[in-house]
DNA sequence: AAAAATCCGTAATTTAGGTTACGCTTTTCA
DNA sequence: TGAAAAGCGTAACCTAAATTACGGATTTTT
């Protein structure tokens, strides 16, 4: 098989794959269903893939490039950090709690190894965070942010605007939210950032 | 067996399977492992919990009944809400992001029915915020605090203070607190939560 | 005290899925 | 073009665990 080929391919399986981890989680989303989905055989997804766990890494790394994609679409075009921090929120969290996302970090949660857990911090926090960093870099560059470092500014960042909506997500104690509401926390998420990193304010050692 | 030989009987072997999850997790703590613990066979098991989920859904049961209990202890003789607040976020971080917590909310990312999530909820945020929205109330009302709604100020309490410790030590992507730094983030999240939400700051409508 | 219910230890049943194997077909490479 | 490699469809092998069953022992009830 020549590599575009393969490479095509293996990206049917992969998406595959994850429909069936969003569907019947991890525990039914077993290799034979996988295989089936896409007119493949067992022997060619262990060959290809070692194991389940390596096709589900693999899913998870190619997820990873997505969100880091996604992002830089969601900034493109935005000259100014502020703007472009308050542009980001919406489609960060819609992406972080969203479908994939979660069935992803449920696939984590129930590897008792832990190796999907470090895949799935790739396309999380670890594709997320060096992005607002620098958002947050350039805020305090322009005089615009005051914070003791722009990675302690990033993190209060996200936790106003995540939370453990996330972590609820993950549990099964809360459905997908509503678009509506997924703005509305953006919105007050980046109110109250301002709020405490502006430097108007008192200086606060965040 | 008397009711409360049964009772003492049936907390050894909640006990036991909590123990189990926190080794082993959901996959791994099989019904066998626990009767094993405990000298019980796996007849009374099923008999007296009808299935594994029945089980782990009275472990849950009863782990939310013990963070009540914990979150009153370190409110106990806190007379001002403000000082209760600052006192109650350490503990509170620690039992969020300690090896049960983590097990318990492990256990209902790998549930598919979404049957233990609604146990586990209940000994997560719902045991937890309606302590928390009281000591906002309470702020609120002595004119310490200035909030749109207790349970608005009470969710942002705890965004600044959990963040996504949380969700990161479910997936594995992150190992447990050292006391210093649990202490750290409870006390700057008290001096965000208290930036945002004293009335000497502007109305922010939170 | 005797009968009934329950518990223990063990094994049997059932099911499911991870993984490997195999014959045939298709694709790739020399 | 022919040989080798790889992929497909299917089945076999293996393991583990959820659940049920069973005989004997223990506890509870009458």
């Amino acid at each position: 098989m020549r590599e575009e080929t393969r490479s095509g391919r293996r990206k049917e399986i992969e998406d595959a794959a994850c429909r069936l981890l969003e569907t019947q989680g991890y525990a039914g989303a077993s290799m034979l269903s996988v295989a089936k989905a896409v007119g493949a055989s067992n022997e060619t997804l262990y060959r290809w893939y070692g194991d389940k766990k390596g096709l589900f890494r693999a899913v998870a790394e190619a997820n990873a490039e997505t969100v880091g994609a996604r992002l830089d679409a969601a900034l493109a075009g935005q000259g100014d950090p502020i703007a472009a921090l308050t542009e980001v929120g919406e489609p960060l969290l819609k992406m972080l709690t969203g479908p994939r996302a979660v069935a992803l970090n449920r696939a984590a949660a129930a590897d008792p190894t832990g190796e999907l857990g470090k895949a799935i911090a790739e396309g999380g926090r670890e594709a997320v965070l060096p992005r607002i960093v620098a958002l947050v870099a350039a805020g305090v560059g322009a005089g615009r942010l005051d914070v003791s470092s722009a990675e302690a500014g990033a993190d209060l960042f996200l936790r106003l605007l995540i939370g453990d909506w996330q972590v609820r997500r993950v549990i099964g104690a809360m459905e997908v939210p509503e678009q509506a509401a997924i703005a509305a926390r953006a919105r007050e998420a980046m109110v109250a950032f301002l709020t405490l990193c502006a430097p108007a304010n008192d200086p606060l050692t965040i």
